[in-house]
DNA sequence: TGAAATGTTGGGGCG
DNA sequence: ACGCCCCAACATTTC
């Protein structure tokens, strides 16, 4: 057999430039069979949120109209990893499979795939496409695993040797006869109801929208990011999250345009510093959960799930995952994620600690729910960002560092405008009162049109109090830590 | 990548 | 002029 294909197996890399994986392929000079597969069946991959389906059926799509315009196919399967991949080699005779590796509870699947493949005799080559640091790539100095950014932001920077980019294919060498699903079959977009219809008004998926938000984002947005970022109401961040949960953009596409901009004269070293600094907290996340895989379900610091959490009422989850809490800002967020897929990132922090501290509820069930509604939910990402706002986590917030509703608001939404844009219902109040609009005058609700507990509820639990219950609560915990 | 409680300071009112 | 009090503003400590 002269001519035996590979495959290339997309998962988490979305988008045909800068794949280290996909060029490999590409450059054994052999037809190269691209597949993606949907895995709902192996014990180790984690259910796909909703919002994230919805994501990953326009992503499929455009990525299968590119494919096809080099003349290519993308070959869609359905099924747990381990069958579908040793099926589909039988089926084309492939003598290699590429793909770029996985860090999360997924690694196991590929683990099992590589060891499989070579007891066959077929190759299985792997890269780094989605990170800048893998997380065995760097150690302290002591030898050992990271467990505070800010060293292992040093550590990434000094290390870093910033490759050329992965050539994007420009043919792609059809191999026929090779069946694929439909993707409609799979149902990723929602029916009875279609509830997208924010997320499509918000969202341009895809590897082509990925690289024009970075653009427009180096364009309009990275001069002043560092102060901006933090501000909901000014629309200050890059969102590219989506984008990079899908692969459909590279950490190193960014840092690559993010530096040519700064030598350009187009960019603030500081701003852009802030930027990388961001996606480098991507990596430190994939670093710990690549050291502690339970990440996503146990506290980093295991003590805390001794913690006496809270079951939390019905109405009062009910009111935190619809935006009912009474509290402008969390609604504000809890209606722009449940709307569009995505929450600001300043705000995520507040609605977190409401849910942790506030509620007492065990993080995991919040980052569920952020799980089934981010379009950019990503296994490292969101369960070390609720276990550092929860306390819980390595690099974490204290558990006595609890935010303040209000006064957040106050100050990254000062004049309201965040709050405006998604709890219309408090539209008419003035800055000054629309954070806390239980302790505004009577005539300035009545003016506002605001009525409490009928047109805005009041709030599900009083910040005062909550906040020296999480206090006590947490306190017997974290002292038999630190003993 | 907090907020609240507590402590300190210094100007101004006042007897 | 002086001591005293008040309290805002700021700093430090505590959770």
């Amino acid at each position: 057999m002269p001519d035996r294909p590979v495959i290339f197996w997309f998962r988490d890399d979305l988008r045909l430039a800068d794949n280290p994986g996909l060029a490999a392929a590409v450059a054994s000079g052999k037809p190269v069979v691209t597949v993606f597969v949907f895995d709902d069946e192996s014990r180790e991959a984690r259910p796909m949120g909703a919002a994230c389906r919805w994501w990953l059926d326009k992503s499929l799509a455009l990525l299968g109209e590119r494919i096809a315009a080099k003349g290519g196919k993308l070959i869609l399967r359905r099924g747990a990893a381990e069958a579908v991949i040793a099926q589909l080699v039988k089926e084309t005779g492939a003598e290699a499979v590429f793909w770029n590796r996985r860090y999360g509870a997924a690694r196991k699947i590929d683990e099992r795939i590589k060891a499989a493949l070579k007891t066959e005799g077929v190759a299985a080559e792997s890269f780094n496409g989605s990170l800048l640091a893998e997380p065995f790539a760097l150690k302290t100095g002591a030898g050992g695993d990271f467990k505070v950014f800010t060293p292992f932001w040093k550590a990434l920077q000094a290390s870093l040797v910033m490759p050329a980019a992965a050539p994007e294919p420009r043919a792609l060498k059809t191999v026929t006869g090779v069946a694929s699903d439909k993707l409609v079959d799979w149902g990723l977009h929602p029916t009875r109801p279609d509830w997208s219809g924010g997320m499509a008004e918000a969202w341009t998926p895809g590897e082509m929208g990925a690289r024009k938000r970075l653009r427009d984002f180096l364009k309009d947005q990275i001069a002043g990011y560092a102060e901006n970022r933090d501000r909901p109401d000014e629309d200050g961040t890059s969102r590219l999250s989506p984008y990079l949960r899908f692969g459909e953009i590279s950490p190193h596409q960014c840092w690559r345009a993010a530096r040519h901009a700064e030598e350009a004269g187009e960019a603030p070293a500081r701003d852009v510093q802030k930027f990388l600094s961001e996606i480098a907290w991507r990596d430190f996340s994939y670093h710990l959960l690549y050291h502690d895989p339970q990440m996503p379900k146990l506290s980093w610091r295991r003590q805390f799930e001794e913690i006496e959490w809270r079951k939390g009422t019905k109405a009062e989850l009910e009111a935190w995952r619809r935006g009912r809490t009474g509290y402008p800002i969390i609604d504000a967020g809890m209606r722009q994620l449940w709307t569009t897929g995505w929450m600001h990132n300043r705000v995520r922090m507040i609605v977190a600690s409401f849910f942790a501290k506030d509620l007492l509820v065990h993080w995991r069930r919040g980052e569920e729910w952020f799980w089934d509604t981010l379009v950019d939910a990503d296994e490292a990402n969101n369960a070390n960002g609720w276990q550092w706002t929860a306390g819980t986590g390595a690099d974490a917030a204290p558990y006595f560092r609890v935010f303040n509703p209000v006064l957040q608001g106050e100050k990254f939404d000062p004049n309201g405008d965040y709050v405006r844009a998604w709890a219309p219902e408090l539209s008419a109040l003035p800055a000054k009162w629309i954070h806390h609009p239980w302790e505004a005058p009577a005539a300035v609700l009545a003016e506002a049109g605001v009525k409490l507990g009928e047109t805005y509820p009041a709030p599900v639990v009083d910040h005062d109090f909550a906040r020296k219950r999480a206090l006590e609560t947490y306190k017997i915990k974290s002292q038999e830590g630190a003993a």
